[in-house]
Order: C-alpha cells, then sequence, then structure tokens
DNA sequence: ATGAAAGCGCTAACAT
DNA sequence: ATGTTAGCGCTTTCAT
C-alpha cells in the first residue's frame, strides 16, 4: 500500500492538517514548511487517497458526462473535448450512459450520481428529458451540449437557422421537392430535431413552397436508418430533388440507398448533411458544420465556472455559430 | 442531503451493520429483516454513499479505461464495448486519457489511479509502453485490447496475419508493386503497427516479391495523415498499383488524395484498409474488418473476471477473427 | 503559522 | 441472525 498523510506529516515533522494544508496549496503555510512537506509527500510517494478527502470534504473531484451514446461521432467527439477541458484540472471523468432506448437502466439517474460527481456535461439531451429535469430540480450541477435551456448553462448552435440554412441552400439551387430525413415521428428526447425541421419548414414557407408530407422519412440519426429512409422516399409516389438529412450519418445512409438504385447524389438527387462528420469531405456531401469537440469543451467550462462560483451563478447560452460547406452532393435540379 | 446508514438503521430498528449486509446482499440476514431493510432505505431514499464504502472496504467500484484518443473510431468504439459490458453490474467507469502524444499527461498514470480504480481496460497500447508496463509491475490489475501479453489477459486480432491477408487479396489480384501506408517510422506505442506491416513483408516474401522501401509511407493513423502518405507515394519514382493501408481512415485519406489528382481508387491504384469502419461501405473500401465493440466488451468481462479472482488468475489471451470485406477499390492492376 | 481532535459514512472483525 | 465497535484516511473547525 501508499502512504498515509499520518507517515508523511510525521516524517515532514508536522502535523495532518499542515501536510493536507501544504499539499492542497491552501493559505497560512509557512513557504519553508509547505516546500519541506511536498518533498517529503514525494519521496514517500504519497497521493492523498480519493475516497477519504472526498468522504471528509463532501467534494468529489470527478464530473460526468451523461450520454445517451458514446461511439457515435457525435458523442464521442463531444466527450473527447470535455476531457480536453478536464486535463487542465485534476477532476475525474465518470462516463454514463444515460437515455439511450436500448439500454435502458434500472437505477434511478440522479442515484447514479449522488456523491459521485459534482456536477454533469448533458449531452444531445434537453432539459425537458424526465431524469435531466429531475436533477435540475434536485440542484444537481448541470451544463447541456446540443441543446439550449434556460435553467442551466448550454452551449448548442442554432438549429432552426442550420434548417433554414441547409434548406435555402437548396431552394437557391432551384430545387422545390424538397425532402427531409428526419429522426423519429415525434421525438422529445433530441430537440435538435424539432428545431431543424422546423427551419426547414420555416425556409419553404418563406420561398412559398408547400410542405409535401410525403417527403419525409424518418431514419433515426443513424446510417442504416437514413438508408432505409431513402429508399423509403424513392418509393413515394412524389419524388424529391432534394433531400435535407439532420445528420450527416443519415446521409451516408441516404448516400449508399441512392447508390444501390443507380442514382449519384449532386446528379439525380441533392443531398444536405448536417454536422461537419470527418467523413463528409471524403463522401462529398454538403453539410452544415458545428464545432462540436469545441463546444464540449465549453460546456465542460461552464460546468466548472459553476462548481467555482456556488452563489452567484447565472445559466448562460452560448450559441455556436455553423458554417455551411457546399459539396458535390448538392446542386442543381436535373433539369436546369 | 440524503440519508444515512444510521437513519436506516434507525428506521428499520436494526444496527447498521444489518443495513449494510441486508442492502449489499450478504448472507446472514433474515428474509424479513432484509426485506424492511430494503423498504425502510427506499423510503428514506438511502443510497450509501460511495466514498465512504470506498474508504472502509478498499474498493473503489471503480475501472478505468485508458486510451490514447477517445474520439476515433476505434477508440470510442472499445470504450462502448466497455460501457456495455458495464451496465450490467454496478460498476463506475473512469475515462482517462493515456498516451496521447499530442496531451502529455502531468502526474504519473500509477498516481491518477491509485484508490480511483480496481482496474483497468487499456485500448491499443501494448504492455511494453512504460506507464502500462509500470502498472502491472505494481499488480495493478489490466486487460488489453489491441495488444496481446502473457502478462494479463488481452483480446486483440492477429495482426500479423491480418497484414498477410490483406496483402495477399492485393497479390492474388495481380499486383507487385504494392505500397504501404504505416502509423510512424517506429512506434513502439501500437504493436498493430507492426506486426500488421510484418504479416504485408511476410506475404510479400511468400510470393517471392521483393519489397521496395521507396513504396512505404507513414500516415499516424489519421486521415490527414494518410492523405499525406498518399500524395508521397504519388511523388515517387517507384509507383504502386495497389496500397495497404494500416487502418481504413488512412486509406479515406489517400482516397481523397487519390480523388485530388483525379485518381479513382480500385482502378488507378487499388487500396485496402484494416479495421470495418461504419464508412468504409459507403467509401467502397476493401477492408479487413474486426469486431472492435465485442473487443471491448470482451477485455472489460475479463477484467471483472480477474477482480473476482483475486488469487486463482491465469492470464488469457483472446485472438479475435477477422474478415476480409472485398469492395471496390480492390481490382486487379489496369494492365490485367 | 501550526496543532489537536472531531467527525465524514461506511465496512468488517468480533462478540453474542 | 444481529449488534458493537474500531477503524478507513482524510478535512476542517477551533485553539493556540
Amino acid at each position: 500500500m501508499s502512504a498515509t498523510i499520518r507517515e508523511v506529516a510525521a516524517a515532514a515533522g508536522v502535523s495532518t492538517a499542515t501536510v493536507s494544508r501544504a499539499l492542497r496549496g491552501l493559505p497560512y503555510v509557512d513557504e519553508v514548511t509547505r516546500k519541506r512537506v511536498v518533498e517529503t509527500a514525494q519521496r514517500l510517494d504519497y497521493v492523498a487517497s480519493p475516497s477519504a478527502s472526498r468522504l471528509a470534504s463532501g467534494r468529489t473531484g470527478t464530473i460526468a458526462v451523461l450520454t445517451p451514446y458514446v461511439a457515435r461521432w457525435f458523442f464521442a467527439t463531444v466527450i473527447s473535448g470535455v476531457a480536453m477541458a478536464l486535463t487542465e484540472g485534476p477532476l475525474d471523468l465518470l462516463l454514463v450512459e444515460v437515455g439511450n432506448p436500448d439500454r435502458p437502466s434500472t437505477v434511478p439517474l440522479e442515484q447514479r450520481l449522488r456523491s459521485r460527481a459534482d456536477g454533469a456535461v448533458v449531452v444531445a439531451l434537453p432539459d425537458t428529458y424526465p431524469e435531466i429535469s429531475q436533477l435540475i430540480e434536485h440542484d444537481f450541477p448541470l451544463t447541456l451540449v446540443g441543446s439550449l435551456s434556460d435553467r442551466v448553462s448550454s452551449v448548442a448552435i442554432n438549429d432552426a437557422e442550420t434548417g433554414r440554412l441547409a434548406t435555402q441552400h437548396l431552394i437557391n439551387l432551384g430545387h422545390r421537392e424538397i425532402g427531409l430525413i428526419s429522426g423519429a415521428t415525434s421525438d422529445e428526447s433530441f430537440t435538435a430535431q424539432d428545431d431543424r425541421t422546423n427551419g426547414y419548414h420555416d425556409a419553404l414557407t418563406r420561398s412559398g413552397i408547400p410542405a409535401h408530407p410525403a417527403l419525409t422519412a424518418y431514419g433515426a440519426f443513424t446510417r442504416e436508418g437514413g438508408e432505409r429512409a431513402m429508399v423509403e422516399l424513392l418509393s413515394r409516389e412524389v419524388q424529391p430533388t432534394a433531400v435535407f438529412c439532420l445528420s450527416d450519418e443519415m446521409a451516408f445512409g441516404a448516400m449508399i440507398a441512392m447508390r444501390r438504385q443507380g442514382l449519384t447524389p449532386g446528379i439525380d438527387i441533392a443531398l444536405v448533411g448536417v454536422d461537419g462528420h470527418p467523413q463528409s469531405e471524403l463522401a462529398n456531401l454538403t453539410t452544415v458544420a458545428q464545432p462540436v469537440a469545441e463546444m464540449g469543451r465549453l460546456a465542460a467550462v461552464a460546468l466548472q465556472d459553476r462548481l467555482n462560483n456556488a452563489e452567484k451563478y447565472e445559466p448562460r447560452q452560448t450559441a455556436m455559430s455553423v458554417e455551411l460547406v457546399v459539396r458535390s452532393s448538392s446542386a442543381p435540379p436535373k433539369g436546369n
């Protein structure tokens, strides 16, 4: 086993209280004493036991990342952004899967977090999501990324604007039959979906283009889902000349479906996605790119700010700007 | 704050010891008593404080994932596999970045883990990696994924075989000038690199094809790196008719580089990658696929086995089988 | 500036 | 089957 604070205290000829103060950089410790303590600790290879200091102090020195998925690009990238922010300090990163419909958790989230983390960064879940809402009511420090909130600090893009931007781009190219590949019929779990969809409808309306329900299909935000959705769209009576996919991964699926039917993105049907996924370049996919890792980092920073300012804390919304990256998957309709 | 074990004990009319036993499912507790305790705990919304029980028991109930990257596909997917394995039990998942050359850590790994985790799953780092080796010497319970070891349990593919398989496939198609896009000149951090490279040379030798040094370039296992590596290969005197990329992501980069020069994968130059990355289908990339998430899951299970069998523990090597998925990026050389 | 001492909330002998 | 009790290794008043 490793040394305890008592052994360090004895070796340095001071009390355990002084060791604790010296090592944590607290005031009221003579610099000479501090130096001696630090050296002694190093010599004895002493590291404070987290469990002991957590128990005594009530703080865990841990922040959790609450996310429905860990491997999908958007989520993994947010997590890496959070990790980036934490490498600066001594905080631990606890990874917790929440809200993954495929793997419902048995233990209430609030219990799984209690005394385990001082706060959490929530990925892509809105403040209305039951378990998240409950945490907020318990005053558990939270920060959201991918969804805005007026109850806690949040970092996200303007999803409605994103939907408008993508759709307007297609309209500008001359498209009028513009399809939509969304996530699910109605999913309260991801506000981004509804907002982007509203932006889509908004852009159509502004240009006096009637929205046709038959031009919408659902792809669950996965590649496979996007593939199925495109197959379905292609089997409908009304055919789109362009399709707005609510995520790049669904757009990739749509591309696969098109290719299977001998269709070429940008020639037979224009395609636009959302995310700025690393693979969008190779796929030649036009996309509305968002700075995902940076969003994760900012959310982590905001959370730390809140933890360090227990009292004077005000929820802050950070809207990141997006960028339309035009590639060959979007071009004017065939006739033109 | 939440209830303590003493309040539960008082409310249930038993001692704290009995509450502890009852709630943890230990033997020697009357079923009637247990029921009463459980109900009382529920009513008081009691959850044992992790810090307190960790301090008292010496176990952390946490396993760490040690990984150089969290957002890259392979790594994120392994992590999700680990998370999958942990949803079964009550273990916490601590995410720790280790061995990322871009973000060297100041605190020694052994100190960052001490009293924080009962064990760790190591992603893609070999048992010879200094910090990992040190942990093993300290008898810290470890399990590796992506690299085999005879010191601790490990889950990986046969990388030499993978290299041979990919290269032989190209040879069978009629290629003789077969290039290689590797990670770095000599990187002890990823044994997969050397093993796959050996497999490549092995296959060439078996077919009596001399390996030409000018046919190798380095791509750091990233898309951007793969792109640069391919640009370099294309600028060399000797031109390959096929290139074996040590990862799919580097192959994607190579594809981008080719496209920029008006070259088509599978027509002008054949390409094979390794991983079975989700995007390989859309990219039409021939690849040697490995079951990454499953490997992460198995590594986590192996670690738990070790933690539950402190004594009778034997390192176990699990070799996963790979599958060559042939797509249009690999075809016979132009002349044929 | 430093020390003494009382917990923090559990678990694990040991006793009964 | 259940209770008593001594820690686990720190942090934090409160003294000095």
